[in-house]
DNA sequence: CGACCGATCGTCT
DNA sequence: GACGATCGGTCGA
């Protein structure tokens, strides 16, 4: 188990890094209670040229944490419900982003089933963004976290992804972006029921 | 299945 | 004042 590094999401590849991503292990620790799983499933936004992120109509109090260095926490909140877990990636003032859209739990399910209300864990439990924030405790509050912290990482613990193994897809919810609507900026596992969507 | 709807509130116009 | 990088439930075929 080896805790990702700052240069890791410093990189300048937003596509590479959001394949590079899946298989590997996030893990949170809020208040000691450990929750833990592999990310199947990334989407990234690629600043002020797409369309489809909130950094394209520049810097705002909401969208400044991407506009700092790679590796820290863009945690948003979408309808008004859910918690969104985003890694920004890139260095200062390239406001790159990576959402993880699914994960498949690994520890700390208890307490997963805890906080999402569930009674027994199911493919639902950590599938689609919003579930993620739930599962892993996160919040608004928490947005520009430092991701190499003991509460909040990510880690490689040796699997292995091959290329074959990664599908990809226009990203979802964001047909108001135009053409950048079209882009294949969505990665996932392929057959990883935790991937959102519908056939994957 | 697929279509639709309500929840719920911060953010930007 | 309108609108989401969503989810889960309901309704009808």
């Amino acid at each position: 188990m080896t805790k990702l590094a700052l240069s890791f999401f410093q990189r300048k590849d937003v596509e590479k890094i959001s394949r590079e991503l899946l298989g590997k292990v996030l893990v949170t620790r809020w208040n000691g209670e450990l929750t833990s799983g592999r990310i199947v499933e990334t989407e990234a936004y690629k600043g002020t040229q797409d369309r489809a992120s909130h950094a394209y109509r520049g810097r705002t109090p909401r969208t400044e944490v991407m506009f700092g260095p790679g590796g820290r926490a863009y945690v948003y909140l979408c309808y008004g419900i859910h918690q969104m877990f985003n890694i920004v990636t890139n260095e200062e003032d390239i406001p790159h982003a990576i959402l993880i859209r699914a994960v498949e739990p690994i520890e700390g399910i208890d307490i997963m089933l805890k906080r999402t209300g569930k009674k027994s864990p199911d493919y639902t439990l950590t599938r689609g963004p919003g579930n993620v924030g739930k599962a892993f405790g996160f919040h608004t509050s928490q947005c520009g976290h430092l991701l190499t912290s003991d509460e909040l990482f990510i880690a490689d613990d040796g699997f292995n992804i091959t290329k074959s193994m990664i599908g990809t897809s226009p990203r979802i919810g964001v047909d108001y972006a135009g053409e950048d609507a079209a882009l294949h900026y969505r990665f996932f596992i392929k057959g990883n029921p935790y991937v959102s969507g519908k056939k994957n």
